[in-house]
DNA sequence: CTAATTATCTTAGTGGCTAAGATATATACT
DNA sequence: AGTATATATCTTAGCCACTAAGATAATTAG
């Protein structure tokens, strides 16, 4: 106890850290959906297709949380502008799939390589094991943050007077 | 090289889970938003606030890279609803100090319970001494993405004809 | 003391969002 | 099979937050 920082205010202080990063990674996505000319949500989804590949229309509208009908809109403006195709499922014909076409997403790309670059260059500082170990809470974080959206439908549940009332994180200043 | 992971393998992982955490980051903040009944510009505004704890309309205009009007659109929606008041500076009367009102903006602060909950569970799996190493990670981090933040600047002067052409971010699958 | 600058607010117009319902296809029941 | 119900996407009307441009008010520079 006496030598290191008491476990306690260590997490304090990577709460704030996570949450400034991550309010900070939020702008940094705006800044890239205004340069590339295109709306946060169409920008959102096109990041999501990229990881997944091929998707329909109804999952991008669960994993973004807007309605079918704004999914439309938003898959019309990608496809306008050329950077994703619409295909009919053969097998169920109602489904629609949206495919990326990664010749003119790639456009996009470019305005991610700052990022690249400056994780890379933060990562240059860790050693191979401690690379493995933020590895490790990288995938613990995104199943808690997973947990965390699924809780929180929880709350939403639970009649207000019933739930306990916290402060909102504090400043320290 | 023979045990572990080789380390550029190691980084491409851990960027995708990074991205992907980071997106499902973005999600919880819009659910928060809408259970709250507030916009998510309004939120965004009122955790930077929670952060900084007073802080001028154009300051906050130039975090969120929203315009100076609109940004008197979420301190009117925010006043009203009672989340922050408006404070003159007496030294400067042109500028207007927006501050929390933290007894009613700990009402929002219950939607972040099951975010802590979820964090504080993926960390108590985790060494006082691994810990110290995610805070010098974050703390990195934060750098790193304010640095990329910048340098999306000078991306966007520079002529789309010397840009390098980096393909997207791509899925593995 | 006039001009230029800075900080916020106002206004008009636009675009993306929701809610509700239409359309088309698939599945379940009798 | 044929009818009802469910599912997936699209359409439409209306709303609200955003931008751009300019107005207002206070400060600083010459």
């Amino acid at each position: 106890m006496s030598r290191g920082k008491a476990r306690a205010a260590l997490l304090v202080e990577l709460e704030e850290a996570m949450r400034r990063s991550s309010a900070q990674g939020v702008l940094y996505g705006q800044a890239v959906a205004n340069i590339a000319g295109i709306s946060n949500s169409d920008l959102e989804c096109l990041d999501f297709l990229n990881l997944e590949g091929r998707v329909t229309a109804g999952r991008l509208a669960e994993v973004t949380g807007l309605t079918t009908g704004a999914i439309t809109g938003v898959v019309d403006r990608l496809e306008k502008a050329g950077y994703v195709r619409r295909e009919r499922d053969e097998a169920d014909r109602r489904k629609v799939f949206i495919v990326v076409v990664p010749e003119v997403t790639a456009k996009i790309g470019q305005f991610y390589v700052p990022m690249q670059q400056a994780m890379q260059k933060v990562w240059s500082g860790y050693s191979e094991e401690e690379l493995r170990l933020l590895l490790r809470f990288a995938l613990d974080g995104y199943k808690g943050v997973l947990e965390a959206t699924e809780a929180l439908k929880a709350v939403i549940d639970t009649p207000p007077e019933k739930r306990a009332n916290p402060k909102m994180p504090k400043a320290r200043r």
